[in-house]
DNA sequence: AAAGTCTTCAACCGCCGGCGA
DNA sequence: CTCGCCGGCGGTTGAAGACTT
């Protein structure tokens, strides 16, 4: 502490890089590189602090930066490493070629977190959040089992304009299976994507740690994000449900174990007859395609990020809907 | 069209660790 | 060992643009 600020200092400027500024700085660096950022500024005749400089340069200058929106494999990784990193920004920029540790901070913050929150889980500890565990936790004590009860206690919680009775009512009926058998629900997730035959051999697993020791971080078998542990599932469920489901938790979802990789997911083989997405004209889906520009299907301009949002969510509506067999209950 | 609200992200701030004197 | 400098990091801010009413 007591330190002041080096932009505070001799008046130099601050705020926002003017296109002169910006081109003094990318020429000094090309001349002569960055050796000293304290003494830079004054070197290259900029009002401007080195820190000031620094972070312009290695945030926005650099002629290495990615610019533009994160790709869906990017989204995923930085999903992956933020489970078992935390908020390790720069290390987890040291992953993504091109992205400053800011841009995925920034990214995280506006984007993937509220995500992660949407779908009931912590973005902090990518556990279930307590608030909707502790729902979880009052279904199953055996009183709420009767529907009637059920119904009280959507209304005791005020939830009913976000969880339909119904499926609450559904999930009380599970939960005693998933305490018998703890392996109930990632059965059931395997299990029904298995019955179509395309499936089948297809599917790697849930969960592949050694993508993470590719990529030398320490990995702890432990990690409870890696496995497709039954409590999620049982918490984030009822947040898939009417209208929860938000575009964009694909990637999300995926690394949370509830699907398998792209390939068995994205293949349009894989897709079943009756899928909304063939009468989608994009069939071709793959990572790179749902990236790259297209027109949508009523012909007007669709982001990049909303075409790939909708065939995530259409794709996780109706997998879900088929894993839990819901439609009775809709 | 205007006002209000929300979202995004570039930039700043303060702190920390490494290093050399 | 201590001190000061420097680079780097993560959290936060606020201007600007987008969106909604």
């Amino acid at each position: 502490m007591g330190r002041t600020a080096c932009c505070k200092k001799n008046g130099l400027r601050k705020g926002p890089w003017t296109p002169e500024e910006d081109q003094k700085l990318t020429d000094y660096i090309q001349k002569n590189g960055y050796g000293n950022w304290r003494t830079l500024p004054k070197n290259a005749g900029l009002q401007r602090c080195g820190k000031s400089c620094r972070l312009r340069w290695t945030n926005y200058l650099r002629p290495d930066i990615k610019r533009g929106r994160f790709s869906f494999e990017e989204e995923e990784t930085i999903i992956q490493l933020h489970s078992v990193l935390g908020n390790k920004w720069s290390t987890i920029a040291a992953r993504l070629p091109g992205r400053t540790d800011n841009e995925i901070k920034n990214y995280w913050n506006t984007h993937i977190r509220k995500r992660l929150l949407r779908m009931g889980i912590d973005p902090a500890t990518h556990s279930p959040r307590l608030d909707l565990l502790d729902l979880s936790s009052i279904l199953s004590s055996s009183s709420l089992y009767n529907p009637s009860q059920v119904d009280n206690l959507s209304r005791l919680l005020g939830v009913q304009a976000v969880v339909n009775p119904e499926l609450l009512r559904l999930a009380a009926s599970l939960y005693p299976s998933q305490r018998e058998n703890p392996n109930f629900f990632s059965e059931n997730v395997q299990g029904n994507q298995l019955c179509n035959p395309q499936f089948q051999n297809q599917l790697p697993p849930l969960v592949q740690p050694n993508q993470l020791q590719a990529l030398e971080i320490p990995f702890s078998s432990e990690t409870h994000v890696m496995d497709p542990n039954v409590e999620q599932f049982s918490s984030n469920f009822t947040n898939f449900t009417q209208n929860e489901w938000q575009p964009g938790d694909y990637a999300a979802l995926q690394n949370y174990g509830f699907y398998g990789s792209e390939q068995s997911i994205m293949d349009p083989n894989s897709l079943s007859e009756n899928s909304t997405f063939q009468s989608n004209n994009s069939n071709n889906f793959s990572p790179a395609s749902l990236n790259s520009n297209s027109t949508g299907i009523n012909g007007s301009n669709v982001s990049n990020e909303d075409e790939r949002e909708s065939y995530c969510s259409n794709m996780l509506k109706l997998e879900m809907m088929e894993m839990l067999d819901v439609n009775q209950f809709m």
